[in-house]
DNA sequence: CTGAAAGCGCTTACAG
DNA sequence: CTGAAAGCGCTTACAG
């Protein structure tokens, strides 16, 4: 027998033949009751593991992935399909192919019709969704038709999904609380808070996340009502000039949506006595640049590149039966400061 | 010709054997120049890449592996050793076995018989290394003899390793002084730095980092002598206990080692009007403990985790003369306060 | 310098 | 319900 056991010496110990341990491992049907326990124990008795290699090249099938992520300029998102284009090398050779189809998120609607309109032959899909009953209903249907879903960034937490790949938005809501108001070092005053869309399950989770705090531990700050931006940029400077503009006492934003860059130059034209202390999410080319120049103070960030290699691995995992490293497909909350920003 | 090209049809259409194709994409010698150039001609003109699973399958060699960690009781590296043995299921399903040895990193004759110790026909090792002389020509001796080396956690920057994982150390430093200087919210005092030796090299980065931020950007705050503490808990708890009684304007402390539960117990112990703020390194039970309970008020943390698997794929990848995801390999610098600290 | 053949450890039809 | 044989896409001796 080799150093490490093969099919062939399981076959041998439980007098059975290659085909029928493979029935065995793989669960397939038409196996006797007392034949699976021979193998079965040949295999514990051999400490016997299938060579993933050897499996994978038998296997003739190909595995196919639809990952459905929004359209629009968000830099957070376009970084996010960079990171799943460089994964291609990666992804064949597993023997796996991805298709990539961008859909309005903003729109139940439309994401509905993407979500629909997925490749039923797919062995599973990444979908960036809206947490919303249609969008529900579309992710069952399309998992009851045997396609393994992961929900990306953003989760739809009742849906028949198989896990969710992204961070905890409350504890990052959390997180942005803690800072900002340590950061403000005492100073009392407005705080404005700043989401792309209501309707956007992240996006309140952090809301909720940044107010719990804030209130609790840090009285002397005001949180100013919700401004929805619609994660664009314009709307995002607007937004923050008002604010400028009619409280004379703020002292923080958080920005839990996109539109960085648009802050970044309201900060600039209208300059207050002491610079609000700004917390803000993702690491975008505007984002880091706000943060090097000491526009920003602090940045929340997921990172794009794990959460493709991680729903990836997910479900090549779901699709080929093996196994998932848990702890590697964690999605951790990144704080970024000037000092430990990636190089 | 199937639709992911195979060897055979690059054999087919360069008119030449698998083996010779094989010759060519492994750089093997004994092939005339014209031939290669056909070869990678056809290469080219189908796209050709080969196949890992079935190359892993028919070469028949496997990997050895060793990890030298440091013995002792410093909880970091106790995590970093069980991160590290629950990788060999993923390492089993590679073909490769690894052996961990232990050696006492501070003495650097011990450590210079473990490197020499390392078994010579193995593939490659990941060492936790001092940067000392002579650990740097055992190391480049190693790495003379055919064993491919990474340093891990602790750099030996001019020495013959692969690659250096672990994180950058004087940014680390830098991070931990902006927090600190931020966090103390502008209160003047005194602020202590704790390490566990200067004779490591990544807690004397921390500590350089660390000194010119606080000088630049935190005048009101006056760094006091450095104290080592050997990374044990005792001392480090001493360390804590005297700079708590000789200077009542204490506002900070930055732990760059070892010996956080030293730390917090001497917290408790000596109550101060205002609780100095502390920054230390690494998730163990006793700082993310202390963490939680509001003593300290952030870590910095390097991911054990990511750092041994990405050690272990380097290596792989190394041996096996396959490529390495560039960005998934870089360690970040973790910033731990407790909203964001993982469940 | 080049090629034919065996084999890596599994899975897949097919036959019985 | 079970097995014999072919084959996945490479690499490895061996022969010439």
């Amino acid at each position: 027998m080799s150093p490490v056991p093969t099919l062939s010496d399981v076959a041998k110990l439980a007098g059975v033949s290659l085909a029928t341990v493979d029935r065995v491992i793989n669960r397939r049907p038409n196996v006797r009751a007392h034949t699976v326990e021979r193998v079965r124990a040949a295999m514990a008795a051999l400490d016997y593991r299938v060579d993933p290699l050897a499996a994978g090249l038998a296997r003739r099938k190909r595995y196919k992935f639809v990952f459905l992520l929004p359209g629009g300029t968000n830099a957070f998102m376009a970084d996010l399909a960079a990171r799943l284009e460089s994964l291609t090398g990666w992804l064949t050779a597993n023997r796996a192919s991805v298709e990539t189809v961008f859909a309005d998120v903003f729109d139940p609607k439309r994401l509905v019709e993407a979500i629909d309109g997925i490749d039923r032959e797919a062995d599973g899909a990444a979908i960036v969704a809206l947490d919303h009953p249609d969008i529900l209903a579309a992710i069952d249907r399309l998992s009851g038709d045997g396609v393994a879903v992961v929900t990306l960034v953003s989760d739809v937490p009742k849906s028949q999904r198989l896990r969710f790949i992204g961070i905890d938005n409350t504890a990052a809501g959390r997180s942005a609380g803690t800072l900002l108001g340590r950061f403000t070092a005492g100073r009392a005053g407005t705080v404005a808070l700043l989401v792309g869309s209501l309707s956007l399950r992240d996006h309140v989770d952090r809301c909720l996340g940044f107010s719990q705090i804030v209130e609790r531990n840090f009285p002397h700050l005001t949180v100013l009502p919700v401004i929805e931006t619609r994660d664009e940029r314009n709307r995002a400077e607007r937004a923050a000039k008002d604010v400028l503009g009619e409280h004379p006492d703020l002292v923080g934003i958080y920005n839990v949506g996109a539109g960085n860059v648009g802050i970044a130059s309201a900060l600039r034209a209208g300059a207050t006595a002491i610079r609000p202390v700004v917390v803000c999410h993702e690491l975008t080319p505007g984002s880091v640049e706000a943060l090097r120049a000491g526009q920003f103070d602090a940045i929340l960030a997921q990172n794009p590149g794990h959460e493709v290699r991680s729903a990836a691995r997910v479900l090549l995992a779901c699709a080929s039966k093996t196994g998932v490293v848990e702890e590697q497909e964690r999605i951790r909350i990144d704080i970024f400061i000037r000092e430990n920003l990636p190089a």
